[in-house]
Parts: C-alpha cells; structure tokens; sequence
DNA sequence: AACTGTCTTCCACTGAGTGGGAAACTATCC
DNA sequence: GGATAGTTTCCCACTCAGTGGAAGACAGTT
C-alpha cells in the first residue's frame, strides 16, 4: 500500500522543483498545505522535502508558520543570466535617467516576454509587468519588437496560437497583428496603448547581437503622456546601440545562460 | 558494491541543492565534471540530476556544453523578499539621483553583509559587491552599521571570532573595531576606506524597522572624493527614513522571508 | 595511434524515499 | 469547555527510484 501507485517518472528532483515552482506565481507566503496542493505532491512528502529546503535557505518559514522563498535562493540566482544584466544595467539606468520614465529590458522567453531589468523612481505609473515577471509577447512593446524580429518560424508559430486578451485594447486579430509588426520593422519601434494595463503605454525598440534580435528596451509611460511618446526614440535608440556594442564581444548564450530558445513552446510541464 | 558505501544522510535533494549551491560563487559556466567535484556528488549522479535540472530550465547549457544557471530558476527566486526590494527600490533610485553615487542596500545574513539591491550608473568605480553577493561586516560601511545597530550578543559572537583581511586597510582588531561601532551609534553613520577594495570607500546609515534594526543603506564613492562623503548624510538620513515609513506596516519576516536572522553562524554545512 | 580529459550509457543492488494513516497542534465558534 | 475544522507533524513497513562504479563513446592534443 505505502508507495503504492507511484506515478512512474516522479523523481525526487521532480518534486522538489515542482515545489520551488509554485513561488513562481504565488505572491504571499503559503502553507504546507496549499504548496502541496499546487505542486502535486503528496502531503508528507511535501512536509518532508519543504523540511529540507528550508534546511538550506532555499525557503524559509515566516512567523506565522507561513513558508516562502529563501534569500539564500535569491543570492545564488542571481548569478543566473549576471552577463547580461550587469552588461546592460547602466544603459537602462542611463535611459531612465534621461527620460525620467520606467525603464525595462525583456528578452524572449517561449512565447512570454521576460522582464530581465527596470529601472523606476517613485513616480507612480500603473505597473503591470515586474523583473522575473512575464507578459504575453503580443501585448507589449518589448514582446512586439521581439516578435517582428524574431525568426519567421516563431512569429508564425506564436501568431498560430489563440492570443490572450489581456485588457479590451489588446490587439489579437493575427491578421492585423501581422501587419503591425510589419510597420515595427518599418519604422524600428513599437507602441502599445493600454493593452497591458489601463492607464499605461509602452515604446520599445530592439537591442541586436550578431545580426540578430539579442533582446528589447523599452519605456513605460502614463498613457495621459501616450502622445509625446515617440519623442523619446532618439535616447532609445541610442542606449540601444550602446547595449549593442557593449554586449557584441559576448555570445548570446553565455550572455543569458540561453533562454528557452528554441520553439516558442511553455517548458515541460511535469505534472499530468 | 553498487549503492554501497552511501553516507547516511545524504539525500537527493540535499545533492540537487548542493549542486545549485556550486554556482553561488562561481561567474563562468562549469563542466559537469567540475559541477560534480565542487558539490560532492558522485559523476554519474551529477549527470543525472543535471540533466534533469537542465530540463526544467533551472540550469541551461552553453554553446560549449557548459552548464549556467537558467533563467527559469532566476525568475522564480525573484519573488524572495520581493517585499523589501519592492518597496526600498524606488528609494535606492532617488538616493542615487540625487548623489549620483552608487547606492545599496544590505541586510546581515549569518555573519556577512547581504547586498539586496544596488543603484549605479556607468561611471566607473572599483566595485567589490554585487546584488546577492556577500561580504564581511567589519570591512563595509553597511556591515559596520548593521553590527554597531544589532543586539549585543551578535555583536559579542562576531567580534569573537577572527576577523578577515580583505585588504591592508581592514580593521580587524576586535577592541578598536568596539570602539569605531561605539562611534557609529554616536554619530549615526559609518564609513570605510579602502577597506574592501582599493579606490573605493563608503558610508552607510541604518534603517530602522519596528525599534530594531531592519537593513542598512549606503554610497560607494571613489576614493579621491572620499573626504567629503560626508556632505551626503542628508540625503541618506532622509531616503532612510522614507524607507523606515514606507516598511513601518510589514513584519519583518515578511519583508525578507527571513534572512538566517538567528545566530550569526553560517547556515549547516551539507558536506561531511 | 596513443594519450588525456570529458561526457554518456549501462545495470544489478538496495536503502532512501514513499505516502497513507493517525496523532498532535492550533484556531474558531457555539 | 468541548465540539468542529483546518492545519502540521510523526510513524513505519514496503519497494522501486536512485545509486555509482565501470566501461564505452567522444572529442582534442601531441
């Protein structure tokens, strides 16, 4: 009876990481129970293993008994992807300084648009996406320039799929999508008008590596600003270059420790 | 023979933990092999949780077969002790508009300084720390402040044990190191010269949190401008206090998913 | 072709991992 | 107080996932 109907293919290390992954989404601290639920795990299993991590900081328990992610994690996480961001950090930081707008850097990751690094002061402007965080790449600036340069096999695959709505400004039609990421070619800059969140519009422009899309900047701005957007390219497209030459002696995958590059597919999913 | 000669206690997930732990300190990508040795788990088994590791994008190999962290991992543990990172930020931010200086924030981790967040520009200043690197109290302005605001016994626990060199300038006599958290108390603030890296000193400030020391921020400035450091205490005594407001609400723990707050000794080593 | 270092695959053995069940704690409500 | 519900923690016999030495494949280099 006890280890029974064991799922075959259910590693211990498979467990343990479908543990971790349930802090992706979760924002407050959970319970022993609610991680075991999420995760899939069996309870006593779960009380086992999350034992363990939080032995080794990778989680830690707060005072209500509530368990979270560990700073210890957090430290050694931080060497993930390190070339890119220190490479790069300065220039966002240089953007910001000179808009005095929200400042981020996204690369592909799947069919998500990955926040890699932002850069904002107390100005309060409605925030939807966070460093680590992800957003649909057809909703977004940075998703769109990543879109219109990526290969054709990906924008084909990505415009394939059913696209979010996010909010009632998202654009989702393929067709005219395709024709807007046309005209970000064209023009070497896309726009988003609350399509993400109300209240909120974004610029971005691309970052090349090797003659390839590397990744995207882009500002977010009130959308009571929306208009005067565009007179920010110049900086953008400055910065960009500078990004550019900055990070030109570096391969593309150490610079990262390489995105799930390949299809624009969601990574295995373990349970079921 | 197979399976034989296994140290008791020695677990999957502690040898899945200790072979993420190998990439805390090193920047370059690992070969499996070195992966294996830093970490202590036998090659074969390296292999193999590697290469599950890889699968669930929490390590991603290089162009050249070595292995990084991935990006996967990085996004998940951004959310620990996004709390405090979220709501200092813009703080970190303003202090650096407003010095121009690079500007962090740290918070004591076992008996090191843990750097949460960093604000810097691209002008060109010796840098030892990095966000989630650590470094010893003693020798930086943060770490001074965290040891001069502590409770006593870990002030007592740390200046017990033997004191670092990082470099010439390091103070590392215990009675003298007394005196100067004495002063820090005093005063309010604490500097370094050239006690972590040569070129750069530093002075920090404390921020409170619930009559307790929460973290502490501070400036590295270039050591040619290191006599009037002092000039920005203003401006740091009123980020802190903005930092002070705008945390006075959230439990600590909540804060950071607690820090290895307790007893000021590195967390249990795996190993042996 | 021989050498060196690294990665990958194989496979028989076995104890670490398992997870249902029950007990031990908390609350919270009547 | 004691009944109820949601947690967390402990227990323990069973067994298959995990193990790791060894050998094979795959580079580079001399």
């Amino acid at each position: 009876m006890a280890g029974g109907n064991r799922v075959p293919g259910s590693t211990v290390t498979s467990k343990v990481l479908a543990i971790m992954e349930v802090f992706e989404t979760s924002r407050r601290a959970l319970s022993l129970t609610e991680i075991a639920e999420a995760s899939g795990v069996p309870l006593s299993t779960t009380h086992r293993l999350v034992g363990e991590l939080v032995d080794w900081g990778m989680l830690s328990r707060g005072p209500n008994g509530g368990i979270q992610l560990g700073l210890r994690l957090w430290a050694i996480a931080q060497n993930a992807g390190r070339q890119l961001r220190d490479t790069a950090r300065p220039f966002v930081q240089d953007l910001f300084s000179l808009t005095g707008e929200t400042s981020q850097l996204a690369v592909r990751d799947g069919n998500m648009a990955l926040y890699i690094d932002r850069v904002y002061g107390s100005k309060r402007v409605p925030r939807a996406s966070r460093v680590g965080g992800r957003l649909p790449l057809h909703a977004t600036a940075v998703g769109k320039v990543i879109l219109a340069y990526s290969e054709d096999w990906v924008t084909d695959a990505y415009l394939g799929r059913p696209l979010a709505t996010v909010t009632g400004h998202t654009h989702i039609n393929p067709t005219r999508l395709r024709a807007e990421l046309a005209q970000v070619r064209e023009r070497g800059y896309a726009t988003t008008q609350e399509e993400v969140i109300l209240g909120s519009c974004s610029i971005a422009v691309p970052v090349f590596h090797t003659g390839r899309l590397g990744c995207s900047i882009g500002l977010v701005v009130s959308s009571s600003n929306a208009g005067t957007m565009t007179r920010h390219l110049p900086v953008l497209r400055g910065v960009s270059q500078r990004i550019e030459a900055a990070t030109a002696h570096i391969p593309l995958e150490t610079l990262l420790g390489s995105v799930t590059g390949g299809a624009p597919l969601p990574p295995i999913d373990p349970q079921h």
